[in-house]
DNA sequence: GATCCCGTTCACGATACGTGAACAGTTATG
DNA sequence: CATAACTGTTCACGTATCGTGAACGGGATC
């Protein structure tokens, strides 16, 4: 047959590696799906069968994917290659125990929000005993905007990165509670700055309220955000109980006073701060 | 994913996508190194420094990379794909609560430990409060032959298959106490399952032991273990004042009842293996 | 200022990627 | 029970593209 190639080459310009742009549509439908068979996702990304058979066998040789019953799926090797890149972080282990008394004072769910690639990005969670799983999972990332993280963090990016951050990303509007007038937002960043302290308030899920903190670096730009979220009403009950500022903040600044001791192990003694 | 370094693309015969496997290379190295540059991964690699940076580029793109004061390293968007893989189980979801009781009865580290691709993968580790970290991350994968949850593991699977598992991966030596006989590990096998219970005493690590019992699926094999794990002399111990193979059974019969009562939905239940 | 090493770009040739069709199992459907 | 309608798998083929090595330009570091 003589039909022309018209394969439609996708929105990538010709400085990338197609063959892994093809794999990881895969990876990325097979996410979404669960799992699936050969025929389905060569229909659902608009390829050969010979193809996906191609790429399933790769992954799965390569242990990144797995046959059960019949179906492909991912495997726990991405989680394995996941927690190795969260490990690398200080920020991690340093935040575990702080995050876990964080949790327990508040009776909620306590994270650590790190920007990534214009995005908020969860590094972890803890729940305090009894209460309901995160919304989001850990390596899950939101929007900045939308999240009193990450306008935590916004807010203590310099100036004009925040505003390439904005350009980028826009403010998408996730529930009708989300800002989405920039102005607004930047008024709201102002105070964040002032206060070190944001709201959400059902901006990224209806009914989720979320409060936040940053970790600031030696250069006092953003790091991470502390956040606790939990439902519209429990939060806003414990809002008038507890101040979240003080306990929010406190948990971020002890986090950070860490971070800046750790660097060079065998440590000379406590020596107040270090820069850099 | 091999164990160490991934074997050269010609040890990969023609049904594989060698540029996935080139992309892949490249994702185990920075995982292996935490961060690099250009040209120091296609001297590890053997690659020239022109592909080295097409495959960045593709993977920075797609946003599984970022670069950081000139050095690439990997994003925690597989931090996100693992979590969501890991989501899919219901026995992550279910398994949690008993994992935490079971942390704060033994104060120790609870874990769920799954079969996967003839490996045993930590699918969640718990800690109690004031315990050191578990010493593996969840998703790691070791051999089921060196711990605790991974005899009781092949305890309960039918014979051909975890012949099958014996032949591929051996009985590696990770410490002087592992088990590198195999009629020895056999025998061990058959008390493991008729007690639902086997241990693990410095044989993955040294000073590190470990106790565990299975969860079984309706056709009775293994579907997972539940394991608690700590130092050695504080686990030998508390071997005295606890009854291990009562209440790590208990917390992984516990499971295993509310498993079977969550299933509606179709597709495979969670089995947890991939052969090959 | 010269040298080193870095990341990036480019043209080109050989590789192997993607396709569509054919094949073989397994499950529906009559 | 046959047959149809699915699967997943294999294969030959043409061509897109992958990998290479060399050249380019920018920072560091002597």
């Amino acid at each position: 047959m003589d039909d022309r190639p018209l394969p439609p080459a996708e929105a990538f310009d010709s400085r990338v590696a197609r063959t892994t742009v093809t794999s990881f549509r895969m990876i990325e439908a097979l996410e979404g799906g669960g799992y699936a068979g050969v025929s389905q996702l060569a229909a659902d990304l608009s390829l050969s069968k010979g193809t996906v058979h191609k790429h399933l066998t790769t992954l799965r040789e390569l242990g990144y994917v797995v046959r059960e019953d019949g179906q492909y799926r991912l495997s726990l090797a991405f989680l394995g290659l996941g927690t190795s890149v969260r490990g690398r972080t200080e920020l991690y282990e340093v935040s575990r125990d702080h995050l876990a008394n964080l949790a327990e004072a508040t009776e909620e769910v306590a994270s650590v929000m790190v920007p990534e690639r214009h995005w908020g990005v969860y590094l972890s969670h803890t729940r305090s005993a009894g209460v309901e799983s995160a919304t989001r999972r850990e390596g899950e990332r939101v929007p900045l905007t939308a999240t009193a993280g990450g306008k935590v963090i916004l807010a203590h990016l310099p100036d004009d990165e925040r505003d390439r951050i904005l350009d980028e990303r826009g403010l998408p509007a996730l529930t009708e509670n989300t800002v989405t007038d920039r102005d607004e937002l930047l008024a709201e960043l102002r105070t964040a700055r002032d206060n070190r302290f944001a709201h959400d308030r059902g901006e990224l899920e209806p009914d989720r309220h979320c409060v936040a903190a940053p970790i600031t670096g030696p250069d006092g730009t953003a790091v991470a955000a502390v956040t606790v979220s939990g439902p519209a009403e429990r939060m806003t009950e414990k809002a008038t109980r507890l101040d979240f500022p003080s306990i929010v903040g406190s948990t971020a600044t002890a986090i950070q006073n860490r971070l800046g001791r750790e660097r060079s192990d065998d440590g000379p003694a406590d020596s107040g701060e270090g820069q850099l």
